[in-house]
DNA sequence: GAAGGCAGTGAATCTGAAC
DNA sequence: TGTTCAGATTCACTGCCTT
């Protein structure tokens, strides 16, 4: 970060007195050709209200992936994801925020989502050019692609970064529509949404996926709808196949689009002219209603309910089995899952683990459900 | 990032060929007081499994910064000067992350936690350092606080960051243990934990809370069981009250921390005197496959678990082939081993040919690794 | 028509021991 | 150092086809 400090904030658009920009003077609902900071040049300082970004990732992978199935992974090999060093990317990462940072009136707000691959990055270079983070917001995907060799977590969510211009810069919030949004409850940080698939996904021609990135609706949706208003002027220096002008002109927001592929700019165009504006009930039951936790029996010992080496055993006490400390139990040699040990002692097709295994409380004995109970109790506070 | 991408990766321990490191030499379950960049030295180079380091997060919250000798940095609160205060963390950051690098063994890891305001330094800063980002981990809170003011979203989250040594770097993961502590579904990068509170969170003598930043024990249990083994050495550079030293010798495992503070330092000593490890049979969990040994087809042959003639077929009797004296198996005229048969007959990029093979016993169909797991279970007594 | 089986797929830094 | 090959490894959801 070493160079970058002395640099010091680029005062950004602050120091701009002149007259305010006149919108019909932008190229609003334009798709600009051409790499973004060239055709961010093109726009006057102080212009645009919120900046959404999804840049490249910069994703370093290996060889080819195959499922366990022996089907093959289509994974993202496009040259634009491509950079050869972090110093590459980095010099990329800046020279896009700074025309960013130009373009955005003083009480504009920028976002950028990114993975692990690149988000440090961003976070860093944002930070070092006067950005100030109001929220990083994690996108917890309901449905992502597994870890097919078992050698990590699986990768389950993507990152969202929420900046004003500085420190003492305003910025707008919804509040009260975020809060109605989920149920009377605040908006929190991390947002539950399913990956962007179906009759959403964008084909072209040949029925193959036309952008190896596209986001889902439900996430620019809740983007937009937290940090502008109707009229404001979002401009996305990485348009892709338009989800952010898709859902920009749903909600009534103008919208300024840069992108160096005529491919996805053509996919963009049509897909764009067929949206409508959505009236305002519809908007109202978009959002999915928040699931109800699923509680794992690891998630119980780990809490402590129920300690590693706490016998358990069935209504008749046939079996008995030890608890492990991964939330494994072990009885002689069957060793799994509370669900799975369960069943093959049993010989039965299925077992609910929940209520099959008990255990003693102060010489009670209760279904180890009643640990989950405690889980529950103690994680909705 | 400038000065830091030329730096490029130290190679890190690797390039230490000595003797390895004795446990009986490393200051095992003992607080080493002092800044932990001064502390961490006196340890030898590569003798470490794990850092796990919770580092302070004070960057704009009113200058509680320190310096890694400790000394006390001069608030610097207005924004003309949050780029200075930047550099110093960047420093400090760099300094012990050097530190627990050339601490760690090479196949040893690297968990820091963090929030917006620092965890995007840090990342860019281990990333320069040569360490490779393996997952980044979101803490899901059950139970954050609210967002006072409804100003922004409420934070209701934390990022950890696990890292290998490098690219190529060899890493633990228990990967089963992990499986099984979700209820047989991959755990993924965001975990729901609630924070540390009630009986768990320590106080003082005033009934004050001791730390203002004690970790939920649940989170190192995961944590330590995902990513050690029992006897592993973690290492904790911010050791604070002691959760990572308290859930280590719960999980059977060695610790070593680093406190400034004499006052931490006590409630952690005596925190975890307190704590009973558990025993032998509590803390196995569920091995991986890979980690079996290794069971040649022909072996099961040649013990009878399957005798030469036996027809064995895939699941939708699309192929049938037979097996022969010396554990190959033939199918038309395709032959070889199990997997090479399987993979060729499929047109496949791989395949598992215990999985894929089946054959007949008392009228049931079964894998043929049905009979490998009873060649395992003969040879174990 | 309903239900169930089967195939396809998504921003993925995705093996390692033996020779 | 590189090459070979055994063999371990997946979740949620969509959509088409069969029963």
């Amino acid at each position: 970060m070493g160079e970058l400090t002395k640099l010091r904030a680029a005062p950004a658009a602050k120091a701009k007195r002149a007259a305010p920009v006149r919108k019909e003077d932008l190229p609003l609902g334009k798709i600009l050709a051409g790499d973004c900071v060239s055709a961010m040049r093109k726009l006057p300082d102080a212009s645009v209200d919120l900046v959404f970004a999804d840049p490249p990732y910069n994703l370093q992978l290996g060889g080819d992936l195959n499922r366990p199935d022996g089907s093959h992974v289509d994974a993202v090999t496009d040259d634009w994801d491509h950079f050869d060093s972090f110093a590459l990317y980095d010099k990329f990462t800046r020279d896009w925020l700074i025309e960013a940072r130009r373009v955005l009136k003083p009480d504009g707000a920028l976002w950028v989502i990114g993975s692990y691959h690149n988000i440090y990055r961003v976070g860093a270079i944002l930070q070092d050019l006067g950005f100030w983070i109001l929220n990083d917001i994690v996108w917890r995907k309901t449905n992502p692609m597994p870890n097919f060799r078992g050698t990590r977590f699986t990768n389950a969510h993507e990152t969202l970064l929420w900046c004003s211009q500085g420190e003492k810069a305003k910025y707008h919030f919804n509040y009260r529509a975020m809060k109605t949004l989920n149920d009377e409850l605040q908006m929190r940080s991390d947002w539950v949404l399913p990956i962007c698939s179906g009759g959403e996904r964008l084909k072209d021609d040949t029925g193959h996926k036309a952008h190896p990135t596209q986001k889902p609706e439900s996430l620019l949706y809740r983007v937009l709808l937290a940090t502008t208003e109707a009229g404001d002027v979002v401009l996305d220096p990485f348009f892709g196949t338009g989800t952010t002008g898709a859902v920009a002109k749903r909600l009534g927001r103008d919208w300024i689009g840069c992108e160096r592929e005529s491919a996805y700019r053509e996919v963009a165009t049509k897909r764009i002219a067929k949206e409508l504006p959505l009236d305002e009930s519809a908007l109202k039951t978009m959002q999915s209603r928040k699931n109800q936790p699923r509680v794992a029996f690891g998630a119980v010992v780990e809490s402590g309910f129920l300690k590693p080496g706490t016998q358990v055993f069935d209504k008749k006490r046939r079996w008995i089995a030890k608890v492990r400390a991964d939330g494994s139990i072990e009885c002689g040699k069957v060793t799994g899952s509370i669900h799975g040990v369960g069943k093959d002692l049993q010989g039965a097709p299925s077992c609910n683990g929940w209520t099959f295994w008990h255990y003693e409380v102060d010489g009670d004995v209760k279904p180890v459900d009643a640990a989950r109970q405690l889980y529950l109790l103690a994680v909705e506070d």
